[in-house]
DNA sequence: TGCAAATACTTTGCGTGCAAATTAAAATAA
DNA sequence: TTATTTTAATTTGCACGCAAAGTATTTGCA
């Protein structure tokens, strides 16, 4: 079979891409509400395990690109969901820090997981244990 | 374990989010050298199959968004990879046709697929059609 | 036949994701 | 100490993804 490698089909990377698409498409609404979009929902919950962090470590977290989150801070900030402060420490760096506002958001936000996966039909959660798990591998050889 | 539901770690949108990039991040290179994004790869991949459809049908089996699509065909048609004529049957639609040019490349694309599965060390054939069925039913869960 | 609805695409505006260049401050080396 | 390198973050330019609005063209229905 010539080619076949090349057929969309056997696309590991095309999976994900729809996937990916798809299950942003699906927060979209619920998040409308909250005035978020989808990376910003991801700062959010960064932010409400852990406080007060510095860029870079939320960075690190979300894996949102760096470039991006300046720009993405700079909306939220504009928001009032939270505050971009110096570091008096090291002057490199900026902490960011959650405003009440931005503290309280998270009430409204605790049913939205459960809506979403209202939406998986076909999924058990073992299922979605495996595949969370099968992803963790395709990220983790991917890093290197 | 309050809002338990909320960590990043129990997140499958983030997975998928984080699985997405860091694959077409693993693309960038190796298309770069056909000076092509991995949008215009999963155009080429569709064409390569099926060649002179319409937009429509492209759309369908890409799953790229139309808006973006009418971009990409114009970038791709002035780098004389395809050429979009009309349908002369149906003046709404259009055709979408490699030039030899998009046909060749198929040659010079054919090894990428194996370029790419080599970086997953931790992951087998099995393993890697599991995690596609799986995201075949994220994505068909969604779809409704 | 004629006209409203549906279809196929394009356009626009916004929010990222990413690479590369830039700026500022701290750490390290000479 | 001073110069070099590293680290932290911002800026810029490009390419999408997406929603919403706009433009033809065709269908289908009264």
């Amino acid at each position: 079979m010539p080619f076949e490698q090349l057929k969309l089909k056997n696309q590991l990377c095309h999976r994900l891409y729809m996937a990916s698409n798809s299950i942003a498409r699906a927060y979209r609404e619920p998040l409308n509400e909250l005035n978020l979009t989808y990376p910003q929902y991801v700062v959010m919950m960064a932010l409400w395990e852990q406080d007060e962090i510095t860029i870079a470590e939320l960075i690190d977290k979300t894996a949102i690109d760096g470039g991006a989150m300046t720009q993405i801070l700079k909306k939220m900030s504009e928001k009032s969901l939270l505050a971009v402060i110096k570091d008096e420490r090291d002057k490199r760096k900026r902490l960011v820090q959650l405003t009440q506002h931005g503290q309280s958001l998270k009430l409204k936000a605790a049913d939205i997981p459960k809506n979403i996966q209202c939406k998986f039909d076909s999924i058990n959660t073992a299922q979605a244990q495996q595949l969370m798990q099968l992803l963790d591998l395709v990220v983790n050889d991917l890093a290197n």
